[in-house]
DNA sequence: GAGGTTGATGAAACCAGTTACATATGTCAA
DNA sequence: TTGACATATGTAACTGGTTTCATCAACCTC
């Protein structure tokens, strides 16, 4: 038997520079200069690097150039496609800017922001991408005292102090209010998620209410999921009077909902005419294609991704970017 | 005019213990062990913490405890609800154990995968997260150097050198097999997404294949999105002689080939059956409610990110966990 | 009043890298 | 042969924390 004791440790540096017989400096620089390093001496240290299955710490690298490169994002969910669009569109952009994402959900509670901002500072976070323009003051704290940078997404506003890269949400619900209208919708429910501490949801009925739209709009707010669609659906298939339209603030409430009528036979767009806002990919295949407001929500991502690096690399804090949403018009609306 | 060179750089341990007056060790307890600290002591030390709004480096903090504080997790994409619902569990239970989430997406590429497995060694990640047991040589070499914790999920093999949480691929499809079968289904059209480099994909389908199933089987490739599975189903219902049942291996095409055959107006399932893998939340509100077999995802992040920490605090190798499928009958199957 | 214990703090080593600077060797032109 | 300069490598300081150990005062006990 050999080799009973195998309890040793992760090799180091001068561990590496002692089995190769050369100095610690000229094993750093194997590492990040190769092509000043001799090139007997160069085989000699990653010989020795092999051997003792050597891999630097990212801690003691980090703490020399200041640089954890990494990223966070904080989300209300995963569970709607609209954030794991944006994210993947993010992470994607991020990589190439040689930056990683670690992600955390808030479940749209600001205490839970909070917190787990505080865990993304702790563990070295280089910025961070944050959802909507509300926030608790231990989050805002933070964000001063740490100076970290931080972008603001789906919502724009300029006149926030951080930069804010996403669209403007009130605009977004009118093009759909305006649309109904245009179709001569003059009863129409507006299904929507909680309003509470979801700053993004209240813009978009405060568009609707700024607008003059001679008719009646009637609210009402469900969870944002797919039974949560469903589940006005049935509500509102049990009314007496039934809206001529049904705008719903975000896509997956909007396929419960269209799922919700069709399994009460209520015919789309036939008795009643459906909006949606978000335009999912999903949107598209749905019998009949969902109408909807498209939010560029990939592109959000990209661009919030190219901004942070900008500002943690330069220092410069980037300018807010509005983006425009837009109609896209299928099989789901009809003219009274 | 006061302060005018405002560049001054963020403050260390020993700025704040010159402002305070007292040592660095001092400063240091204040941060990790206030209680053992003088009254008065502590709060000069944390007036010129505020003062300076010192925030402690995570990286010289990681240097000294080996800890980062962050796991990465290697998925396919975040564009399927169901690694979404994953990453969603698993991210809400690594956050119990005091750890945050890296998430990269590899888009079923070895090659990304092993890129992006290299940056989370680089930033130093405590644990891998990895989907499926297939992976590139250099892939398998990192993990190997560097022994760093990595669970594999979505799959179940004892046989792996690495701990494998998830369930059994061939049994869960055979499941659908069997029911579609019990209900005298004989001509079943099988749909699934790319079978290269997805090893989940062709463990279900050897499993189909495995069972002695007395009828024909067909099978059709295509994309794992809404779109991919309406493009199945415009095809098949084209076909002269239609299946009377088709067999989805994953519920985001099964949405999408149900839509599709909607879109054509074959009846599901008075025309054809379908059942799904995966059991979304979806699949229980679309019209007919979609039968499906359903796979444990978010009970599978949770026992990954449990295991993961234990082996990280422990250094223990976790055993592999089976998790078990079961079909969830609905309405979209019928009796032929 | 000597001796023992406790509580609070500081000095300095330490973690694992990077890097400024010094040194040694080799090449070439004058 | 010497000075100028490039190339390769080493020494040691440095990054920003944590931690061990020593120190010292205060309190308690006999």
């Amino acid at each position: 038997m050999k080799n009973t004791s195998e309890p040793k440790k992760r090799a180091n540096l001068r561990d590496v520079a002692k089995a190769a017989g050369v100095s610690v400096a000229t094993v750093s620089r194997v590492l990040n200069e190769p092509a000043v390093v001799k090139k007997d001496t160069l085989q000699k240290v990653q010989a020795a690097i092999a051997e003792l299955k050597f891999v630097p710490s990212a801690a003691a690298r980090a703490i020399n150039s200041g640089r954890t490169r990494f990223v966070g994002a904080l989300v209300p969910t995963l569970d709607n496609a609209i954030f794991a669009r944006f994210l993947a569109a993010l992470e994607r952009r991020l990589s190439d800017h040689q930056l990683s994402l670690v992600v955390a959900t808030t479940e749209a509670r600001p205490e839970i922001e909070a917190a787990k901002a505080k865990s993304l500072v702790d563990i070295g976070a280089e910025g961070l991408i944050i959802t909507g323009v509300t926030h608790s003051l231990a989050f805002r704290d933070l964000i001063e005292r740490t100076m970290l940078p931080t972008i603001i997404t789906s919502f724009f506003d300029t006149k926030n102090p951080l930069p804010t890269i996403g669209y403007d949400n009130a605009a977004a619900a009118q093009l759909a209010l305006q649309h109904l209208a245009e179709l001569g919708h003059r009863d129409i429910a507006v299904v929507h998620g909680p309003v509470n501490d979801n700053d993004r949801t209240r813009a978009r009925l405060a568009g609707l209410k700024a607008l003059s739209f001679a008719g009646k709009l009637s609210t009402f707010e469900t969870k944002i999921s797919h039974q949560g669609g469903a589940d006005v659906a049935k509500h509102i298939g049990s009314l007496d009077t039934k809206p001529d339209a049904i705008l719903c603030l975000s896509d997956v409430v909007a396929l419960g909902v269209l799922l919700g009528l069709q399994a009460q036979e209520i015919a789309v767009p036939d008795q009643i005419s459906m909006v949606g806002v978000d335009d999912l990919p999903t949107s598209a295949v749905t019998v009949p294609p969902l109408t909807s407001v498209h939010l560029p929500v990939s592109q959000m991502g990209e661009r919030a991704a190219d901004a942070l690096a900008h500002w943690i690399t330069t220092q410069q804090v980037p300018n807010s970017v509005k983006l425009d949403a837009h109609l896209v018009v299928r099989n789901s609306t009809k003219r009274t």
